[in-house]
DNA sequence: GTCTATAGCTCGATAGAC
DNA sequence: GTCTATCGAGCTATAGAC
């Protein structure tokens, strides 16, 4: 039977293919934004014609989105296990803690997707913006649940309005991605002095009260 | 000399027509991005032809150049006027609060220009990008001797790095651009939860030492 | 100062050969 | 699967009338 192997296998080529278009168009749509970059320049950078992109993708809002999910996701995927990687008597700053620390390196550690995401998600089509809502919603109910368990175990000031503050953290790590070079600056200290500055702020400790 | 008078005053046609293609333009990139503008955009929310706009700029790079260092000159402006009005017995730590409480509500009294320039600066060509780099640091290096300012008053903890703190907390003020909608919350209740979660942090005081 | 008209270019997408 | 060739639309910028 010489045709089972070939109906049952997918093809190779195609899947390496499509690999080599999506992480050239990342690093194409981080660098130069989302309108900048056409099709011509993401299928010269994947080694093919513009053309020929057609066979593996509908089009450029397709690629696009495939693109911004893909970011999210790798993020989500590090945090969560990180997390549940934790001892079950870790304190609540410890929690906290562990979870910006993972997310900063995830950024970084899938940088063209990551940081083509959160380049480029203003630009992209409202169509496109509303497909990767899911996947960011998904992740920011993760934040929810890491504050709120953290709260509960006592970590969080009083007053604090939780929804306000992972919003403000979230965005505020992904805007590290604008001034932070992991090729100039150690990633690891940048986390972890990050976290402790989140953490603790940035005045002295107060002396004991009265 | 019936010639005088109209050699020495310019035209406050002209002037108009130009401060509404600015106006427009700045509210149509914040919305849009830089490349999705086109200039019939630009031209029809001012009220004239596409044509026209060259009568008043050179290029489309011109009008977001402008647009770009007018967003940051009005927040570094707000911001100097600010921290000079403090009383010179202020402390270190009211420094920083000031400050950053004027950086946030600057960033929304000019908004069109402010998050026109937060939002597209990545996107726009590299020669415009450039041009805007003066004006950035220059406010940055207004920043710079803010920390030093209050880390003479023992005003910041031990540890931290003011380079890259200065850059942590712009970027992360300005993300706040992508999250606060100052029509669905009160702003300066924002800012100030938003000083006071940067100078103290997330975690409760802690108990004296010892 | 603002108009109309359009030159000149680039883009996303499609069609059909191989 | 990838190629070449090209269509049709949309863009910035310019030219010349008013």
């Amino acid at each position: 039977m010489p045709a089972s192997q070939s109906t049952l296998k997918r093809s190779d080529k195609a899947d390496a293919s499509r690999a080599r278009i999506m992480n050239a168009a990342a690093k194409l749509f981080r660098d130069k934004g989302y309108a900048e970059v056409n099709l011509r320049d993401i299928a010269a950078a994947s080694g093919m014609q513009a053309g020929s992109l057609y066979y593996h993708f509908d089009s450029k809002e397709a690629i696009v989105t495939e693109i911004l999910d893909a970011g999210i996701e790798a993020v989500h995927g590090e945090v969560e296990a990180a997390i549940n990687a934790l001892p079950s008597n870790s304190s609540g700053a410890e929690l906290i803690q562990v979870a910006i620390v993972t997310h900063l390196r995830s950024l970084y550690e899938f940088s063209h997707y990551t940081s083509a995401n959160v380049r480029i998600y203003s630009q992209v089509p409202s169509q496109v913006r509303k497909a990767n809502l899911k996947a960011r919603k998904t992740y920011e109910a993760l934040w929810g649940e890491i504050l709120s368990k953290a709260a509960a175990l006592g970590a969080i000031r009083d007053g604090i309005d939780l929804k306000r503050y992972r919003l403000l953290l979230i965005s505020s790590m992904n805007a590290t991605l604008e001034w932070f070079d992991p090729r100039r600056g150690n990633l690891n200290e940048m986390a972890s002095d990050y976290a402790a500055i989140m953490l603790n702020g940035l005045l002295p400790d107060k002396k004991s009260k009265s």
